[in-house]
DNA sequence: TTGCAGGGGTCAA
DNA sequence: TTGACCCCTGCA
């Protein structure tokens, strides 16, 4: 593979282990804010979804055991979600040389920026606002469990996230009982924008940030932060900076000052940070976040 | 028990 | 630039 890790398949079983893998902690990496479908079993383990196919993802004796994955679908699919060919030894190296972003990054050192599928991505981000995170969790689950398709796992019911054509066919009072609250129509408006093909969330991740993110800002309900994270976490934007009130709490607290506005802020991660600055961001919010 | 503030922002005026 | 906002939770 030439990125240090090497696996092996075990057809058997169904189970993908990864040895000598940098640079990757499941905890890290899932509880970071980047995700919300992601449950953690009582063994330390998580369950996720995506692509209607779902795996369990075990980090045990420094290997990572992936349980109910062919190895098929963990060359062509998990292998880039999880993000296991990016370096992220180099672009550690390259923000280590800030303090603040070292002791963050010592701190959060298993985080990676996850490959998510773009809708799913939108869709979560845009019940994101002004909300916190057990609710988001509540709204986007109960969401999967009326409009997605079911999948059993070890005794378990799963749901996929439905997609774009399904909830751009609901009313408000179809989605009613998710309570996603005001967020309801901005849900209908990002999933009609999506099926119609107005807005083409592939298509996006080839434009320039500035323009990708003008585009999403169309769809209602998605401001700069929303817009930001679904290019981070769903586009490979790396140069994406979401800034939302925990970023602007640390970034006031270590580099800029109390009267640091928005923009300032923005500004300082372009320029700081540049290319690298989306991983930063999540280094430094998951620092925050985790220390008050 | 009840009431109130505030939350991973965004919209509309 | 400034309130209002659905709903939920934590805390007097």
């Amino acid at each position: 593979m030439g990125y240090g890790y090497s696996y092996e398949y075990d057809s058997a079983a169904a189970t993908v282990t990864i040895s000598n893998l940098e640079h990757f902690d499941p905890v890290h990496t899932f509880l970071c804010g980047q995700c919300f479908r992601w449950e953690q079993e009582e063994d330390g383990s998580f369950t996720g979804i995506a692509q209607g196919k779902i795996i369990n993802i075990k980090a045990e004796d420094g290997k990572l055991c992936l349980s109910n994955c062919s190895e098929d679908d963990f060359l062509n699919f998990w292998c880039r979600y999880l993000d296991l060919n990016t370096d992220y030894g180099t672009i550690k190296a390259e923000l280590s040389s800030d303090d603040h972003l070292r002791r963050a990054m010592d701190f959060g050192w298993g985080i990676r920026l996850l490959n998510q599928e773009p809708f799913e991505c939108l869709i979560s981000f845009v019940i994101s606002t002004q909300n916190q995170i057990p609710r988001i969790k509540k709204i986007i689950k109960k969401m999967c469990e009326l409009f997605g398709e079911k999948i059993s796992f070890g005794g378990k019911d799963y749901y996929t996230f439905p997609d774009c054509e399904t909830l751009a066919s609901l009313t408000e009072d179809d989605l009613a009982p998710i309570n996603a609250g005001y967020r309801t129509s901005y849900i209908i408006d990002a999933s009609r924008k999506v099926a119609s093909g107005e807005i083409n969330l592939e298509k996006l991740s080839a434009l320039p940030t500035d323009t990708a993110k003008a585009e999403l800002m169309k769809i209602k309900g998605v401001g700069p932060k929303v817009a930001d994270c679904t290019m981070l976490f769903s586009l490979q934007k790396g140069d994406a900076f979401p800034v939302d009130v925990w970023v602007q709490r640390i970034v006031r607290e270590l580099y800029l000052g109390e009267g640091a506005s928005l923009k300032q802020i923005s500004a300082f991660a372009k320029e700081k940070f540049g290319t690298n600055s989306g991983i930063a961001q999540q280094y430094l919010f998951y620092y925050a976040r985790e220390n008050n």
